[in-house]
DNA sequence: AAGAAGCCCTGATAGC
DNA sequence: TGCTATCAGGGCTTCT
């Protein structure tokens, strides 16, 4: 479940292999992921060079050289594998069931960039560079929780007037880019806010609290290489080990370690939210 | 019109 | 042991 610090890290995988290189081919293995792939997509990445690989919120986009840029969401099972010279021993083991590989790409030097994605709930996409803001899903996007437009008073206004619960309204990418359902958890025990505490009711000193909490969660998620639950792996193969640090996270039942009262769990907008009920109010 | 539910998909796991 | 049911969830669509 690639959040913004695991697709992060994915980007930091794959950049040094990606930037400054060309695609001399690639290929898709079938039609679709989650969406239909771009029209004759594998021609128009064929012998395209990528100038910058970038990421905004939870996709990768592809700066290329000719003018379009390629735009990449892992889903919930996506990964990218590089093999190749020297890097020959990632291709076994870390890229999953070889029948889920969908897009391969053949870059020059001889590396290979396979993305497989066993649920297809990845997609991929193309849209031109110079107005890639207009891509309606980034056009809809709130601030980067590290950027500085992102703060307390930020959040207050997003949250204002919603009477949905924070835990929802964390969720809208549209009030913050990138968190998904664990960082959110995570964010909320360590701010002491409930999830199930209603938006509009978060007060300046809790908003304060809370944007403070999803900077510090997501940055040293980044510096842990991201959570590896199930799914997830860096483009080298590697495991991040967040998930070692959750507090609520995956611990129904579990002692909090605030407090040492049982992490509950709840189902919000058909999600799992992890809390403690003493600690977050 | 905001908010919630349904949908897509497969693999891991729980339960019988 | 081997089957079936349940769960995971990002983002889009549909319903209330």
């Amino acid at each position: 479940m690639p959040e913004l610090p695991e697709v992060e890290t994915v980007r930091r995988g794959l950049a040094p292999a990606l930037e400054g290189r060309r695609i001399l081919r690639a290929h898709t293995r079938r039609a679709d992921l989650r969406f239909p792939f771009p029209d004759r997509m594998a021609e128009r990445l064929s012998g395209a060079r990528v100038n910058r690989l970038g990421r905004r919120a939870k996709y990768l986009a592809a700066d290329l050289d000719t003018g379009e840029t390629l735009i990449m969401h892992l889903g919930m099972s996506g990964r990218f594998t590089l093999g190749g010279e020297g890097l020959a021993s990632f291709v076994h083991g870390a890229g999953g069931d070889p029948r889920h590989d969908h897009v391969l790409l053949e870059i020059e030097g001889g590396t290979t960039v396979t993305f497989n994605d066993p649920r297809r709930f990845g997609f991929f996409q193309l849209w031109p560079s110079a107005g890639v803001d207009t891509y309606p899903a980034f056009a809809a996007l709130g601030p980067e929780p590290l950027a500085n437009d992102f703060s307390g008073a930020a959040l207050a206004e997003a949250f204002q007037g919603r009477r949905t619960p924070v835990k929802t309204a964390l969720l809208d990418q549209r009030v913050v880019a990138g968190l998904g359902n664990i960082y959110v958890c995570e964010a909320l025990h360590r701010a002491g806010i409930s999830p199930r505490r209603q938006a509009a009711s978060i007060g300046t000193a809790r908003s304060e609290r809370l944007a403070e909490a999803v900077r510090a969660v997501i940055r040293e998620a980044i510096e842990a290489g991201g959570s590896s639950i199930s799914d997830f792996a860096a483009a080298d193969g590697g495991l991040g080990y967040f998930q070692h640090r959750f507090e609520v996270y995956g611990r129904e039942g579990e002692a909090c370690r605030g407090c040492g009262g049982a992490i509950r769990r709840i189902v919000q907008s058909g999600r799992s939210s992890f809390y403690c009920g003493t600690c977050q109010r």
